[in-house]
DNA sequence: GCCAACGTTGGC
DNA sequence: GCCAACGTTGGC
């Protein structure tokens, strides 16, 4: 059994349409504790994700991706010239995790943050909750599931 | 190990 | 641009 996750991220920064085009991406960046133990520990091939727009106008979530490698060191971490660099981040112990990802779908209709908030069954996406701000959170299966029927995705 | 100060995130 | 919530840092 897959589990299932929502990636959070910026568009201009890295949007669905990048996925699109690149088919498959090294999540890297992620400089949270929280979301390092799920990318690290949680995380697994097969997984699915949940593609979130935020911080843009409109915030939604825009497709799905699967996973295709689970965590592994996120090499941008030692480098100084990358956008995230952590000098405190050793090769031989690495603070940092990523995992891989590949596209699987765009939705003709993205899902508003504006229509999760009136969807019930969507009610506790930890997306909603107060103060969240956890850029790699865990999605239940009914949450997937409801996501994608108001997509318009068969067959999940 | 506490906690105040500070920096960041991200919705509004 | 604002600011609440959260995470991190560092002095004690």
């Amino acid at each position: 059994m897959p589990n299932y996750w929502l990636f959070k991220s910026e568009p201009d920064c890295y949007s669905i349409d990048d996925l699109k085009r690149d088919k498959s991406t090294f999540w890297d960046g992620v400089r949270n504790y929280q979301a390092r133990n799920l990318l690290r520990d949680s995380i697994k091939v097969g997984d699915g994700v949940l593609f979130y727009h935020s911080s843009c106008d409109p915030m939604a979530i825009v497709g799905i991706a699967d996973v295709t490698k689970g965590g592994s060191p996120d090499r941008t971490a030692f480098d100084p010239k990358s956008d995230h660099p952590d000098p405190k981040s050793n090769p031989d112990n690495p603070t940092w995790y990523g995992v891989e990802i590949h596209f699987r779908d765009k939705f003709k209709k993205a899902v508003l943050r504006e229509d999760i908030k009136g969807e019930k069954r969507l009610a506790k996406m930890v997306l909603l909750q107060r103060g969240s701000r956890l850029s790699v959170q865990p999605v239940t299966a009914d949450e997937w599931r409801a996501v994608l029927q108001i997509a318009g995705i068969k067959g999940n």
